[in-house]
DNA sequence: TACCCCATGTAATCAGTTACATGATTAT
DNA sequence: ATAATCATGTAACTGATTACATGGGGTA
């Protein structure tokens, strides 16, 4: 009952309380801020994975704040797990990308409908794009330059930029409305 | 109990469906090949939807044939279900890059580690890169050209190259190994 | 006082993964 | 005969998502 592995999610919020005490509500804005544009967290996620682990020892809640804050803080066990999971194998990413099934299953979609839905995500990751750079304009969050966070903020920037110039690569069957005459 | 909306996944198996009746056994190897790239499916999921989808009447199992082989067909039902889908909202992409995790946590990892890791995870996108650019010069598997499978191949390619650029442009604090002197 | 945001938590459901059990057919 | 592969299916579990319920505290 002791070694149980953790997954990425709890990981993730361990790696945090390493810089102090955090309630979920925290965690949850922190994950969405830091780690939101290639791990998605739910609020539901980090409350349950923080009674879980609080139950495992690997945090321990503190007393009950204001507006009934309660602060988890990580614990020397928790620190071990922590290491524990960045020694294990890190598991390859996992992308599910519904508009390529679409594109994929083009020839079963009107041809106006087809080039609406990639508009539509063209425009998407445009607004993304431009979401990263501001964010990379802006440097860092506290002043002190971060490469680990800078690298991840890199990754963005490039994927979204790569995914751009595969819209614009889309030959005129996929990309184009009909044109109507 | 009609109307249910249908997943991603089910939603596939009509989409290669409407080439002609195929059994779950024929699904998971097609879905591998065709969409296994950017939308993984597990065997366990493919008989779930097929054995959920023909209770809605979306899909018709046939006479079992040798080694019990059961081919399901689509309905019109199924047609119309899987068109219904088209015209839903596209959902934007999930991507989870554990990699990205430890990056972003690299200040807790030891330096020896971070590098090793990393250069683990070139090699994985190096290999990636080279499978897609061998299905390029193959060529469409039945020699007629489709633009819709080359798009998503041409996904791949632009994002296995972004991330190995990603890689070669990453600083020596998270690329390298700490020099031995 | 009324309203909005902060904050925690539960319930229900859906989706995805791993592992296993079973048997048929083909090739050696 | 036996091993490998084809083929279907179930069980158990983990993880992720959505929706909802509850109440505190600050502000207009």
């Amino acid at each position: 009952m002791c070694a149980a592995k953790i997954n990425a999610t709890a990981a993730s919020l361990l790696g945090f309380l390493h810089d102090g005490p955090k309630t979920g509500w925290d965690l949850v804005a922190m994950a969405q801020e830091r780690i939101g544009d290639f791990w998605s967290i739910t609020q539901s996620q980090v409350y349950r994975e923080l009674t879980a682990m609080a139950q495992e020892g690997l945090v321990e809640a503190g007393e009950r704040g204001p507006r009934d804050r309660r602060p988890y803080s990580i614990t020397a066990m928790g620190r071990q797990r922590f290491a524990d999971w960045l020694d294990e194998d890190v598991a390859e990413e996992t992308t599910r990308f519904p508009l390529l099934l679409v594109v994929m299953f083009g020839r079963h979609v009107p041809r106006d409908r087809l080039a609406e839905v990639v508009e539509q995500h063209r425009q998407i990751h445009l607004d993304r794009l431009a979401g990263y750079e501001k964010d990379l304009a802006r440097g860092p969050r506290d002043g002190t330059p971060d490469p680990y966070a800078y690298a991840t903020l890199d990754f963005g920037l490039r994927y979204e930029r790569a995914v751009l110039d595969w819209f614009d690569a889309l030959p005129a069957e996929i990309r184009a409305t009909e044109p109507d005459h």
